[in-house]
DNA sequence: ACCCAGGCGGGCG
DNA sequence: CGCCCGCATGGG
């Protein structure tokens, strides 16, 4: 059995740092094994004890390595990247801190889903709600994992049943975005357009605004000009570059455009989740 | 008990 | 445009 040779790459920060949410790996992390359905089929992976060989188990190991290799953006180049996001000390630290988080490429109705679920509300909750409705309407594989439900499935449900999975205000948000992306908007040729057109797009569903379209945009059309700005971030960004001064929004993504320039996605994601875990952990 | 969470739409000036 | 408000729910 050939492995996959892999660089830069953690997935313990990468499946931990949710992005996004309807992702779910169980990470078995001291014996170095990773497992989650990848929409297909059910895929293995375990790292060599150097962390730079992994092997893909899987019924369809082809599909298998193919998804992971999108998934993980494996492809991309981490030096280059991190050589020209790491532009301070703070960033510094928090790419040594979580050295081989990647950013992943997600489908694109399971990213609008997830990070409309995730507005006004924390990481866990969120997790705990994307659970519920993978298990309660999504396509159970054969391995008993299950895949989150698409938008004509959710479209049929009502928004007292959407409710009852815990998303309480969101579920007219959810219910509205399944009928328009079961109808006149197709999230997937939106794949290839620029970062504006697909943001402005995603605009356009009822309960996206400009936050949740960056996520999306980053998260599940991998454009890394999109610097979504939650409160984690416009906290850290604020602390870290301004003295603790309150800033507007407009004002630090265009700080984000100047310090981090072309990969500002990735920068945002490292922000996020160093920022995060100052102060939780 | 109280506060907050990967924000949003709506209403107001 | 900018600002402010309410919002369902559950974990710390």
């Amino acid at each position: 059995m050939n492995g996959v040779k892999v660089e830069n790459l953690n997935l313990k920060h990468t499946v931990e740092s949710g992005q996004p949410l309807t992702f779910h790996a169980d990470c078995d992390w001291p014996n170095r094994r990773v497992s989650y359905n990848n929409g297909v089929q059910l895929v293995t992976l375990a790292f060599s004890a150097n962390g730079k060989k992994v092997q893909v188990g899987a019924r369809d190991q082809k599909q298998a390595i193919a998804e992971f290799s999108t998934r993980f953006r494996l492809t991309d180049d981490m030096p280059r990247i991190y050589s020209e996001i790491n532009t301070d000390p703070f960033m510094d630290s928090a790419i040594a801190n979580y050295n081989g988080m990647r950013l992943t490429l997600n489908d694109p109705w399971e990213t609008t889903m997830c990070f409309i679920l995730s507005q006004y509300n924390n990481l866990k909750r969120i997790r705990k709600l994307v659970l519920e409705m993978k298990r309660r309407y999504g396509k159970r594989s054969p391995d008993g994992s299950s895949t989150f439900p698409m938008p004509e499935r959710i479209n049929d449900l009502s928004e007292q049943e959407l409710r009852d999975c815990g998303m309480g205000f969101r579920a007219k948000y959810i219910k509205s975005a399944a009928e328009m992306c079961s109808g006149s908007m197709d999230l997937y040729s939106l794949r290839g357009r620029g970062y504006d057109t697909v943001k402005s797009n995603l605009m356009e569903i009822y309960g996206v605004g400009s936050k949740v379209a960056d996520c999306i945009a980053l998260m599940g059309y991998g454009k890394m000009e999109a610097f979504p700005i939650d409160v984690w971030v416009k906290r850290t960004l604020e602390n870290v570059y301004f003295k603790g001064k309150e800033k507007k929004i407009s004002m630090l993504t265009d700080f984000a455009e100047e310090q981090w320039g072309r990969y500002r996605g990735y920068a945002q994601q490292y922000i996020f989740w160093n920022g995060m875990n100052m102060v939780k952990k």
